[in-house]
DNA sequence: GCGATAAAATATACGTTGTAAATTTATAGC
DNA sequence: GCTATAAATTTACAACGTATATTTTATCGC
């Protein structure tokens, strides 16, 4: 018999139609990647994809997985170097931004829930969402810590993440007009929320 | 040969499956939304509705139209009798996020776009929308009139909108815990984004 | 080396979807 | 009542997710 897949080899098949399906998403989107055009790029038979996911809803939950540590790992790298927590948060915030627009699809399957699947059923998803939390939370804390701003760091954390989500989808919605584009009401929101949070005295 | 549908006739049949698609989605969500369903529910055949609308595209625009049609509708409903701005403008934001949770279903199909198709190219979706948005600009103006706000009253109404947008939108999606729950963020956000716009002196 | 064996991969097939094309049904004017 | 034609239905097809049946393939004892 062949030799029973090692726990390297599947990891590797998953990572590489992981790969594969954040192409197709960004190249024709949500409703493009199908097990077909998948197995397809990868050279493999529509069903081979069977042996690795249960079903296409773990493939997706996989595939969101991915899309989240990338996400972190941009906010993370944007906001590396920075003389200051202020000059790291905005980084953190506009890669944020630049992250979501840049991978709209993806973003959006991010944030897209069936009632059918739930993200405690995928743990690694579980845990790639959190690390993007704590990304967010993170900065938050050092803008605290340099006393910038004052008040719980994760409560903070998700009115920024809450606001910066809400225009983003609006964005990718469509919402936004020439008039009052995305800049100007992404500016307007961060200068009325950061003095909302502003350290007094 | 029957006679030709009248304007008012077809008018009817759209109404009429626009309803049974609303129902369908508050019982089964975005993929329970089939012709071959909303066809059996109007006792027709699955390609009547092809006689009314272009494609299925077509048919989720009409939808989208009504949902932002009601949706506006719950907003200037809840936003009717109150004292004053203040009380009429927190009662139109409760009933935006009341309809919003409670339809969640018809929200999600409202802010969901499929590079396909396009506002613009449904002029009742279009006219939908901009009555929605018409409707939160109005308390917007309100607050400013009664000196309670300062500033451009849609720029601020867009703020706010993208806000509560997102605090809905992560909601909906699960990525809020018990400890910073939707009504904590929504408080916070709330109160820091007032204060941001508060009329000084 | 070499079948036997079982894991991995594929091929086939089915039910469901959106919808094109062919067909049937029903009503207006003559 | 016959016919022309709009409306509705029936039939049919390609694409989808995936259950099941089949084939390929790599390793084992010998």
């Amino acid at each position: 018999m062949p030799k029973p897949l090692s726990t390297s080899e599947i990891e590797d098949f998953r990572d590489k139609l992981c790969d594969a399906g954040l192409q197709i998403f960004a190249e024709k989107g949500v409703e493009g990647l199908t097990l077909r055009e998948v197995a397809a790029r990868l050279g493999v038979s529509p069903m081979t994809p069977y042996r690795y996911f249960k079903d296409k809803d773990e493939i997706l939950a996989a595939i969101r997985a991915r899309a989240f540590n990338d996400f972190a790992e941009a906010m993370e790298a944007g906001a590396r170097r920075g003389p200051d927590a202020v000059a790291r948060s905005n980084a953190a915030g506009e890669a944020y931004i630049r992250f979501a627009l840049e991978h709209a699809e993806a973003y959006r399957l991010m944030f897209q829930v069936s009632q059918k699947e739930c993200a405690d059923d995928h743990p690694l998803l579980a845990k790639a969402i959190e690390r993007a939390r704590a990304t967010m939370t993170h900065h938050v804390k050092q803008l605290i810590a340099e006393g910038v701003f004052e008040g719980d760091a994760e409560l903070i954390g998700h009115v920024f993440w809450a606001a910066i989500h809400g225009l983003v989808m609006l964005q990718l919605s469509g919402k936004f007009n020439e008039r009052y584009d995305f800049d100007t009401v992404r500016h307007e929101t961060f200068r009325a929320l950061t003095q909302g949070f502003l350290k007094r005295g």
